[in-house]
DNA sequence: AAACTGAACGAACGATCGTGCTAACATCTC
DNA sequence: GAGATGTTAGCACGATCGTTCGTTCAGTTT
């Protein structure tokens, strides 16, 4: 019954929803969520400002939107494409070349959403920060999981703390990212790469493990 | 002859000019630059609009004013206290640790100053990005500086890539900083403290130097 | 004492912010 | 067809933004 509804008011709407939405996460991974005006989308897209407010009710639920679609942008850009790849060491390091190359080739045109815009709550409480530390918190576990994988596959050694290795890993990315935007350099991309091997090799099992090469 | 001044009209003017920064520093850690309103600081301060602004002639300019007062403050906090700590490995792990204390003991109520700013400007060309630019681009030499006096010193190998290691032990502090600030644990530095042992280890000619115990 | 300098104030400017209202219009349900 | 429903536009609101201007007053210089 539910299902997707065939209603064409309905559908235009959620339409333009999506278009606002296409703008925002472009505007807030340049000039954050703050940034984000009504009035600036509406002219950018041709809208009337309040059919714009219309169709979120408030800035801040269209601040949440925007976390929930980049959310979304981030989930094709970077999980989906490790999903083919059988547990292991090798889709563990497939998930950070991933996240390097998402970072790289400006899926957002600032670099990562999520790093622009947490830097820029996470030291004011409220539900825009709550949104974000539940989206990194996700991201987080999906990078221990996919540790524990490999781990399970015999492929990390037993004594491997996850925790750290997963918080030392993200650390490179982010780094990576945020110097190379700032700088407008590739360097910090490559030097993530070398290390995040290292680190990996310093845990694996087998540090001659092919994945890792 | 010139010397500091002694007229007391220019004194109380740079009097107030470091009060309004003693508090710009701290909205820009937490909210960011842009949230640095000139009638905000006035009301805080028990100003006028217009004489806060006359102090610094445009409000980017008060905002540049903001990313130096942050860097004396840095100084003092992180870069003075290692001074006394004679060149070596003791003195490039102290570095490391006195930053994880300014993060953690939030010198900056919003943890890192120019990690919030940074994210907020790093996609936006114009004299503020130049200036966190420069920032983080003598921050990164400190460090780099202070490993290759390590080196210099015997306790680093002499193939050791000091731009990979500076960059991993930046990354791990501001990660730490980030993820705390987020979600108000103190897990991260601890993580990220034994992490950038490992790291320091790794590059040693001694593994078991005393400085790393 | 007169002339000058610099900090700070108060009032006003045009612009933009988020947010309400009401009306026009398309689309669905009956 | 009539009536309900949902999207979008137009207009106005109070607030706040950065900035300008003229004035007041403390302090320096001559």
């Amino acid at each position: 019954m539910a299902g997707p509804t065939t209603d064409r008011r309905l559908l235009r709407g959620e339409e333009t929803r999506r278009a606002v939405l296409r703008r925002a996460v472009e505007i807030a991974s340049v000039e954050g969520l703050e940034a984000l005006s009504i009035g600036r989308l509406a002219t950018d897209l041709g809208l009337s400002k309040s059919g714009v407010f219309a169709g979120f009710g408030s800035k801040e639920e269209l601040q949440l939107a925007t976390v929930r679609a980049a959310r979304r942008i981030f989930a094709d850009a970077v999980l989906a494409p490790v999903a083919d790849i059988p547990p292991g060491l090798a889709r563990a390091r497939a998930l950070c070349e991933g996240w390097l190359a998402y970072s790289r080739t400006r899926v957002f045109p600032g670099g990562c959403f999520f790093f622009e815009v947490t830097a820029e709550f996470d030291a004011r409480p409220g539900p825009l920060r709550d949104a974000l530390a539940d989206s990194a918190r996700t991201w987080h576990r999906i990078v221990e999981d996919t540790l524990a994988e490999a781990r399970t596959a015999g492929a990390l050694r037993p004594d491997t703390d996850l925790g750290d290795l997963a918080f030392g890993l993200i650390a490179l990315l982010e780094a990576a990212n945020s110097q190379a935007v700032l700088h407008e350099e590739d360097t910090p991309y490559q030097r993530a790469g070398r290390l995040l091997l290292r680190l990996l090799r310093a845990e694996a099992t087998d540090p001659a493990d092919p994945a890792l090469a």
